[in-house]
DNA sequence: CATGAATGAGAATTCATTCAT
DNA sequence: TATGAATGAATTCTCATTCAT
């Protein structure tokens, strides 16, 4: 029992192997969004992970694997914050000018934008993921928002009766210009100013057609 | 001119050289549109062009080079296609949703979408390229949008202000919903009664801001 | 005696290690006779052995040393069972038949032809190794045949002047048609009333040679 | 006209193309014969013949390709040579010795019991290879020597009723021997005078039991 | 001028074996 | 003593590009 003492803490399990593991995440990680998919090797992978070739083989079965293991783990990480930013309340009363600002700082950057790029080239060899992020970043944020202006249009600050495309129309309304933007150079740069440039005039547009009086 | 003689006939543009020229970019086009660019071979292209690789090389410095032709010559004739689709007058009565309903279905094809993802999943690589690309589609089909709404308005038929901007509004009120889908999904199709309902729902919301009365 | 006081019992032959080294012996056969020895790894070894690698090299030196372990534990133990098979005394009135029903049963089985193959496949490797399975298994059979043999022969019930030989003749005449068939065919299997048809008429012929009368 | 004297044999298509093929052939052969098909690497086949890895894989999908392409090259032609052994007429009046002698020396050469150990070894990954093996030297060679023994049974001179059960019998009991201890034993060598002792005992049993008078 | 071969390298993946903990 | 990591090399296969014939 006293023995049994010093060693009271095993919960963090962070062992050598988890420890490893993670930075391999990191390394593959790092790797896969300097050079995308293609242009990654396992070699360079396992290198800057500082970790022999074959113990990355050891923690992911093949690069696929790996890559999916990463585009995930990003994935669901940003979908929880791309929910935190449309589940704000300071704006209950219909302010959505102040949603739309925290959707579109939240959404284009340069890293995310990037991630986005990189599904998309490889849509057709991961047809299953690109579906995924599709349905757990873009998809969950229209679910959100659409129960967000159901909301407001259950109390009189919106008059919208398919929500689910009014969400669309407010999203893509706010999003789509610096977005596509992005997607085809790799360098955009979107000033602050900009960005709530483009949410402001996209709310004035979404209120038009769907805001009361 | 004298020396020509004996050569027969440079000229005529047909030669045989012209034909394997046409002939390799029908092969790339092909095997790039069904394999991406690295997943493309040369040899693979060779073969297809009933052609040996020397010839390819002799007609085109390397790969990327046939990749830029092959990307640049689909830009154009889309541009074109483009252009065309927006120069409808049959709506010059302000009748958006014809107007609407001619750019999604040319837009929104298997084809098109496809070339899309390429470009922006190479746009690390080919990032000028992309620019073209996005250029010469795009934004020109944008100019000329928001030339002709800036023409309905000066017929008081619309009230725009800022041309560009009402432009982007619309292209993307009309094509972001199908666009976003195809982008993450290689097999998505959609009927034209889905599409027509999108260009519907997107006039409504831009003429509520944008329209007269 | 006092030093063994809190080893509990080093003794009794029967430790963990001695446990591990079974266990290991079972996942080796397991996994050679599966993939064969190219095909087979020591990762998989240990892993089926669920124990760690450097266990298995702690009990056997290399990949080799445990192959010819399991391959010479797998003869000693059909050496046995050979012998017992043709030590049988039913037939000690000549009643060659019988003899040759349990012969042709008792070798002609999915795995011995399976380990035969692989011995067989492993010879350049092995040398030794098939020697020695030859002479533990075969040659030891003909051995015990001849022997029986030369017994009836003393006793008049047969006529045979070479008994080496003509214990090789029986044993081929038995065994080749099905044992040759199961070499290149690694699904061959035999029903029980083929393989006493092999041996019949083997024996048939057999007692045209070398029986009385 | 007079520079094509000279070339003036088109006809046996010895191309480049052609020579490298078959240098290749040549290259694999001695490989796969020295190291078996695990041993060897299209490196080193590739060394052999004095060929770029390139140029093999031009000429053969893969390593299995070649292989197969080996040992049926191999197979073909010693399977014409077995049918040629056993098609000897010198012994049409029965003399079934001189027939026995030309099969196994036919059969128990060093090289052919090297290929046929490889081709048991291989048996699991090349199934079909091994049941081509198979079929087109061992049961070919049965049914010609089945053929032959009914032919000798029709002329009275043998006395056969099964005559491919006959002809397994005659095969085995003459090639059983020393082809069992060749399988063992990568190194064994056959003096002409112990091959025909096998084959002339195993005659005298045959005719024992199948000879007339 | 065009075909087949060559180059030269790099990719993914696997393996037997040995350290370090 | 036993575990996970490391080593270090090998293997199959592919590719873009360039000679040589």
């Amino acid at each position: 029992m006293h023995q049994s003492i010093g060693r009271e803490n095993p919960a963090p399990a962070e062992g050598r192997s988890t420890r490893k593991r993670l930075a391999i995440l990191e390394a593959a990680r790092e790797v896969f969004m300097r050079s995308g998919y293609g242009g990654s090797s396992m070699d360079e992978i396992a290198a800057v992970a500082k970790v022999s070739k074959q113990t990355v083989y050891k923690h992911f079965a093949d690069k696929e694997n790996l890559f999916t293991e990463i585009i995930t783990k990003d994935m669901d990480r940003r979908s929880d914050e791309l929910i935190r930013a449309l589940s704000d309340t300071e704006d209950a009363d219909g302010n959505l000018r102040h949603l739309a600002r925290r959707h579109i700082t939240s959404i284009v950057k340069p890293e995310v934008m990037r991630v986005r790029r990189i599904v998309i080239g490889e849509a057709d060899r991961f047809p299953e993921l690109a579906r995924a992020w599709s349905q757990t970043g873009v998809e969950r944020g229209l679910a959100k928002l659409a129960e967000r202006l159901a909301d407001l249009s259950r109390r009189g600050l919106l008059r919208v009766e398919d929500p689910d495309l009014a969400a669309q129309h407010f999203n893509w309304l706010i999003l789509s210009i610096p977005m596509n933007t992005a997607m085809f150079d790799p360098d955009a740069q979107f000033t602050r100013d900009e960005l709530e440039r483009y949410a402001d005039e996209g709310v004035r547009v979404f209120l038009a057609a769907y805001g009361v009086g």
